[in-house]
DNA sequence: AAGTACAAGTTACAACTGTAACTTTTTGGA
DNA sequence: TCCAAAAAGTTACAGTTGTAACTTGTACTT
């Protein structure tokens, strides 16, 4: 299940809210990522021809669209590619690189422990 | 700087490794990225291309090719595409889920704090 | 009942990718 | 000196992706 870049945003949306028509969708696109109305559809035919995305009859007049597929899931996919694919899979590594970046304090880390 | 999928593979290959020939690089590629001769000197090519690699000429015989990016740099990068891509840039948001998914266990991070 | 506005659904097309064959150049040995 | 082996460099091609036009169907409005 290859989600593309162009893709994805349209998923964020329906992750977000479920149930959109094409013409909901297309508003809560945020500006960046205003297209044609047509590439939109074809990104959306593509998700379902894929599984990530179902569409139900709402009024015989427009349809509704829905994510097939959880984000958690999907993240968790993800995270598993980028850590294989950059970091081997060795998690040490990407976190010590994240935070050489300054991109993670330890003072963050130290919260996200206290979190837990 | 776009480096696709099979050329990151190469580009890890000159990363371990500066000046490498053709066929020494063949040799360090796993045998999962086994491929056909051409195929790995279509992908230098574009590598070079694009400004990552750089050839020089060994003996007149053969070339060598070394990273002209770094692999810091190129992390770099890719952490921040990754980050926001996926976490919209929220960093706490990311380490919650590696967290959840296991992949990063509270220990493992008590152990990385103590690192620093 | 007919036309038009808009939604659904299909097709198109160029750029990018992964893969590898083809062509040209070089050079070490017979 | 000339040839064959191997390297350099070029071209090809199908599949994917981002983008959007084109065609068909539907359903209000007059």
């Amino acid at each position: 299940m290859k989600i593309t870049d162009a893709e994805l945003e349209i998923m964020k949306v329906l992750w977000e809210e479920d149930n959109l028509t094409l013409n909901q969708i297309i508003e809560k696109l945020s500006s960046k990522e205003q297209k044609n109305k047509s590439t939109i559809k074809t990104l959306l035919y593509r998700l379902i021809d894929k599984g990530a995305v179902k569409s139900i009859e709402k009024n015989k007049k427009e349809n509704e669209f829905k994510a097939n597929i959880s984000r958690k899931k999907y993240l968790k996919e993800e995270n598993n590619v980028f850590l294989e694919k950059l970091y081997n899979g060795n998690i040490d590594n990407m976190l010590l690189n994240f935070v050489e970046d300054k991109k993670i304090s330890k003072e963050k880390i130290q919260k996200l422990l206290d979190i837990l």
